[in-house]
DNA sequence: ACTGTTGACCAACGCATTTTGATCAATCAA
DNA sequence: TTGATTGATCAAAATGCGTTGGTCAACAGT
């Protein structure tokens, strides 16, 4: 029985080409950088620049990326661009990688039969 | 207070060096397709060379960058190797995603100050 | 010892992704 | 309106990664 909605029911189940996608999207040293930026608050671009020290275009060619995967929103407030991450597609990749685990623990059926 | 040990004590926190590694390996399709294959248990190489159709150096390539990312560790019996999932490295990485999520909903600081 | 099978490894090639530098549109202040 | 700033976009060059085909070592059966 459940009364409340845990972490893990909040977001849908992710498809293996979506799960691609993402786990792409993860898959540079940069991009990780600009999630554990941002994992600690919204942030716009300009202080990311900064704080990573990356190129102006380059920052953004890896923001695009991560925006177009679903990992990130964006919000634009005068000349500024604020991006923040998407925490239930990471919850849905989570989920993803705990379905991996489940029954993995199998012995093979030996080869020769 | 907590008697048993939970699924998320288990597995060690992650380097951000090592989740590069991890997220890297695990972002292509075909090694995809393997995780998945070896998510129901423990697989001899000939099994995975026919069930998910790879020519056999390609197939070895990609088990090996697996293998080399932890995800994957290997036994041999006789002409035979088998492989299976390290849960245990998975489990580190749902992890590493969940510390990502945590504190992500602070909104910044307008950026003229 | 010889043969067939399993699966790892290597080098060369080709494609995909990143980087770079430049340009452009939008916004704001003077 | 002009000039400065923010950040997206583009083409070209550079880099990285996966594929291919071949070779090799280990093992099992004859």
């Amino acid at each position: 029985m459940q009364l409340q909605p845990t972490a893990s029911d909040v977001a849908e189940p992710l498809h293996d080409e979506q799960a691609s996608l993402l786990l792409k999207a993860l898959a540079d040293p940069h991009r990780q950088q600009i999630l554990l930026c941002l994992g600690s608050g919204e942030r716009c671009v300009c202080e990311l620049t900064g704080a990573l020290n990356l190129a102006q275009s380059k920052l953004s060619f890896h923001l695009r990326v991560l925006k177009d995967a679903g990992l990130l929103a964006d919000r634009q407030s005068g000349r500024w661009i604020y991006y923040r991450l998407q925490p239930e597609v990471i919850q849905a990749l989570q989920n993803w990688l705990g379905h991996l685990r489940q029954h993995c623990s199998t012995a093979a059926t030996p080869c020769p039969e």
